[in-house]
DNA sequence: AAATTATATAACAAATGAATTATATAACGA
DNA sequence: TCGTTATATAATTCATTTGTTATATAATTT
């Protein structure tokens, strides 16, 4: 998955993520999303063709205006790999539980 | 969250996600975790590193040995911060449900 | 004790990334 | 049509990342 890389490396951004976290609210055009940031328009710019090319978002044309909003690609991308270590994760604390469940047994066994 | 910077841009790598991916399997030391990789001890070493600091394996010491393991920090940070885009994203396809249902609604009335 | 194994660190080169300024283009409003 | 608005692209700079080799250190084996 070549697309895992695009996506994990688009979030890794701060500004991206502040960006993203701008779209769920909803749509927005490039100047929108450019206002809270101190940086200029072409920077903006830049990080939303990353989000883009990493398929974090998707861009309409309404006239002069490129409206941007959420796209699900890439998140489903992102969740399926992920679930491979939750699952692990789980599996591990499971284990610990185990663990955890024999040590209170051999307590109870030695009366104290 | 500054440490969402790390976990993400840890992810990134795809010989980082490879090594996270055969630590789902279980644990395994430095050498183990280098074998399957066209890349020297030290590389891997590094990215063992990156991962650490991201929160997203843990390390014993075990003699000369360092086994790693999956660590839930990260990946539990990680998940919060997507469940923001989830819930935007079904928030925005049940708008979608609504266009949808509306549009249809239309035709009917059309008798088409 | 000496050789070997497991791992870490430092120094460095090449590649990548993020921001800036300057400039181009297309749509819009007067 | 002209000036303005919305956005994109190119050139450049600086910082970060990733890999390499060389070397250090601690544990293990012989």
């Amino acid at each position: 998955m070549p697309n895992l890389d695009a996506a994990f490396s688009a979030m890794a951004d701060p500004t991206r993520r502040a960006i993203l976290a701008r779209l769920a609210l909803g749509e927005a055009t490039v100047m929108e999303l450019a206002e809270p940031f101190d940086m200029t328009q072409p920077a903006v710019s830049r990080h939303l063709k990353v989000l883009e090319g990493a398929g974090l978002i998707l861009r309409r044309v309404e006239g002069a205006k490129r409206p941007c909003r959420l796209a699900p690609a890439a998140i489903t991308e992102i969740d399926q790999w992920l679930d491979m270590l939750r699952v692990a994760l789980a599996r591990n604390y499971d284990r610990l539980d185990d663990v955890l469940a024999e040590v209170t047994l051999k307590r109870r066994k030695a009366k104290r």
